[in-house]
DNA sequence: CTTAGTGCAAAGGCTTTGCAGCAAT
DNA sequence: ATTGCTGCAAAGCCTTTGCACTAAG
């Protein structure tokens, strides 16, 4: 595997911002290490658990918003109400079956830089195109009446 | 004003479907009738509470629920938690202002249409590209420090 | 009449907050 | 010693649900 460049970059930030880097913060990190299936804060906690069975909830949260303060995960609500956290922070897109709500990252590479209309260049100022490409994963269309 | 079309046509809709036109139901949808703020539940619930003011929220739900079954409403999380309902049903993007969260449409026709890339298209099927232009906007710019 | 819809209140998710105890300078 | 972090529990939003009452068709 890659090791650990995504872990010593986000450490680096933290003692860079005067944070505290706590074995509970490490199992975090570790977790969302190239982890691209966008997961809520509570799989994060459950998974995390596995390795560190006293970390609580409340932690969890606290140490997600930490991280997005540092520019080391970023959050968003991309279906439902709950926030999902996504170690990528370079601007990029994001497929979403409608029926199992998987999220896949779309890098901007893959189908060229997405415009900004005139009107909305107009009413708007430093503006970063999402795009949501909402439609019916493969496994989920196979099992199309299930 | 254009004057009930809208409001016609859901009308419709809702007797077609055999579901009853109620006076909650009416004033509900006569406050989406052009409405293009995205108000949450509770900011609908509030403008109808003035026109009637015995309504619940829990109604003010049931009824955005039953009016998005029937497509007459459609509900999305674009910024925090909470779901914003839009009486646009066609398919369009969204301006959001970064500070005041303020929500604006934008049809695809001003920015032409936005490809599917191969490798989402590849992997899902029925794809409806949905853009977030996240921006700054005018007001929120011009009080750039408060 | 009959059935669906309303309003109230309670419950349910998810997230945030307050605070005492603990850990790392 | 001082500061910040953790974990617990409670509180806070927003939304959904259960149920008796009411009203639409």
């Amino acid at each position: 595997m890659a090791g650990g460049r995504y872990l010593e970059d986000v450490v680096r930030r933290l003692k860079e911002t005067g944070l505290k880097v706590t074995p509970q913060r490490l199992a975090v990190i570790r977790c969302l290490e190239g982890n691209s299936s966008h997961p809520s804060a509570e799989q994060i906690h459950r998974a995390v658990t596995r390795s560190f069975p006293t970390i609580s909830l409340a932690t969890v949260y606290n140490t997600l918003e930490t991280l997005e303060r540092i520019d080391a995960v970023r959050s968003m609500y991309l279906t439902g109400g709950r926030r999902h956290y996504d170690p990528e922070t370079r601007p990029h897109h994001h497929a979403v079956c409608r029926r199992c709500q998987r999220i896949e990252d779309v890098f901007p590479e893959t189908g060229g830089p997405v415009p900004v209309p005139a009107t909305v260049r107009g009413r708007f100022a430093e503006v970063t195109p999402m795009v949501l490409y909402r439609g019916t994963c493969a496994d989920c269309a196979s099992f199309s009446s299930s």
